[in-house]
DNA sequence: AGCAATTACGAAAACGGTTTCGTAAATAAA
DNA sequence: TTTATTTACGAAACCGTTTTCGTAATTGCT
């Protein structure tokens, strides 16, 4: 079976390939008749048209770039639902791309899309994202980008973020209601805003409650489960281990478990554990999970839509602007 | 700034459109110096090439479609990331489309496939997948396609599966080497074909070991995760309850251990269970969970590498053929 | 030196659509 | 009836590449 193209169609119809092309758009220039007379041939030879010679004419691709650290979390991959989501009703489709929390990756990923694969952008930057010439330049291109939850501050655009500074103010105000009065924080890098937000909510919760921050408290985590898995261990059996703990990221729950099972030591009894976490197995770990729960899906939702409108409206611009959704401190038992 | 075409590139280095795209592609027709005058221009012009023009050209699009159900499951995004690996070393982009589990998504999204968006395709059929005109069709068109874990056996192709009868017997048998003797099976489809395959190793094990199956320990579950809490609860609640439980899908994890929580139900003592899973807080759940754990970012890389032999090879073209990697059984706590 | 082969490039066609513009026929307005 | 407008279509340009083919200029061979 060879693939049909709209010469065949039109050859098949005695029409001319722009007739046939505007009726399969339905341009006002052709007559009802004809329209139908095309749509039904059109169906009847599975007629399917290139979307890569309609984005050449056309000056766009009918795509858009989600670019994430990783598909394996569940923050993304309900932001890629809430995404997807409007993207269908646009007629857009979403094209997914991985950094793997590597700089080099998401510089990669940028440039090509500055070729035009791409009519606009979202994305969340890796961890090792510590300057953002890339990004400007993108934008400089004339491509349309919103970041969702990992922004970059220098950039002048538009923003989807959470209260990151107020949930993990929130937080650690919880954990120090629940007595903990030596708490550990563990970051996620050193550049990324959010998790320096999150450091500063946590501070500030601190001071406000006349604890005195440690350093010793305060834990980079890295890229590597097994490298945070010792971290945490070693956090934990130092003299003055702390009694309570903020992961400020999902993938730290498994290690901090882990540690607490294999140190023996009781949750949330020694131990008091709040993450930020959009896992839905929270609620059945034993004891359940105190999260910082993400609304993922609405802020992917809402970074598609703000893109869409500034695709849809030549004269709207993303100016610099953070729209902040609310996370939700959800009290389990690991804080109990 | 403006985006800069092979044209202006041209213009700017006193040369024709067709020498440069030659140099850029380091053909032998072009001298050295011509080769790097070339590059080192497109590079400070930050020239990009459109890889639709090139698509359009060159007949093929440099884009391989993995079409799934969800990205939120650990299975597939683990999938994901091996299949990109593989991607990455090719050259080739990965265009990720979500069917929701939804038949209808699924063939509108391999219709539009025929338009030549993707060279190939990767697919893990949705439960609702009943019948294989829309994939026929896509391979008669020319595209070629692999399965990788949820195939259907009526189209002739090549796919990726795992040992999905002899892990569901091993599991029961396992749990029946445990003392269990009434042990329920959860489904979540009765049309796909790994969903069936499952479902007959359970029998086949029951068999084997004189136990006679009982068709209300076989439980069809849904794609709504209210529905199937409440399926599972009104399981464990009848009399002659299960003492035993094969989960077919990661996602029956959270309403069975919740399930069992609100029951006051005893794991192992009372209920042991066994889920396919590939979920990494498997081990820290409480009871730890008993898993069989499929070789996901092995399957994606091998779906891919066959794919991509297809698609260089056009001489080798993919015949129904099965490649089963082995899945693990992992023994936990909850089966104990 | 004379001819063949090679080297290095350019002109133009092609990929599969969309869009602009031109126009014959039909209809409306005068 | 004559002129203006509308309707319905076709020819051709165009989007940004790649590729085929043609050809001067250089090199190699005898």
């Amino acid at each position: 079976m060879k693939h049909i193209n709209i010469k065949d169609l039109a050859l098949e119809l005695n029409l001319s390939v722009s007739t046939v092309s505007k009726a399969l758009n339905d341009s006002y220039e052709i007559s009802e008749e004809t329209k139908n007379r095309v749509l039904e041939t059109a169906a009847r030879l599975n007629y399917v048209p290139n979307p890569y010679a309609s984005s050449l004419r056309g000056r766009k691709s009918k795509n858009i770039g989600v670019v994430i650290p990783e598909v394996a979390d569940s923050f993304f991959s309900l932001a890629i639902n809430g995404i997807e989501s409007v993207a269908k009703t646009k007629g857009y489709h979403v094209l997914i791309c991985l950094t793997h929390e590597s700089f080099e990756n998401e510089r990669t990923i940028l440039k090509e899309f500055q070729g035009g694969r791409v009519d606009g952008v979202l994305l969340s930057v890796s961890t090792e994202t510590t300057q953002c010439d890339h990004i400007n330049d993108l934008i400089a291109n004339g491509l349309p980008l919103v970041f969702f939850d990992r922004a970059c501050d220098e950039v002048e655009t538009a923003k989807i973020t959470t209260d990151d500074f107020e949930s993990a103010y929130k937080a650690t105000t919880h954990l120090i209601q629940q007595k903990a009065d030596r708490i550990a924080f563990l970051s996620i890098s050193k550049s990324l805003s959010i998790s320096n937000k999150r450091l500063e909510g946590y501070l500030k919760a601190l001071e406000d409650h006349d604890i005195k921050a440690d350093q010793k408290y305060i834990i980079d985590c890295s890229n590597d489960a097994e490298q945070n898995y010792l971290l945490i261990k070693k956090l934990l059996q130092q003299k003055n281990k702390p009694n309570g703990i903020i992961a400020s990221v999902e993938k730290l729950t498994t290690p901090i478990y882990t540690a607490c099972k294999d140190l023996e030591m009781k949750v949330p009894e020694e131990l008091k554990i709040v993450c930020f976490s959009n896992l839905e197995i929270a609620t059945i770990l034993n004891p359940s999970l105190t999260t910082i729960t993400q609304p993922a899906f609405e802020m992917g939702k809402m970074a598609a839509t703000l893109l869409f409108k500034a695709l849809e409206n030549r004269n709207f611009s993303l100016v610099k602007e953070d729209f902040m959704i609310q996370s939700a401190l959800v009290v389990r038992d690991s804080s109990g």
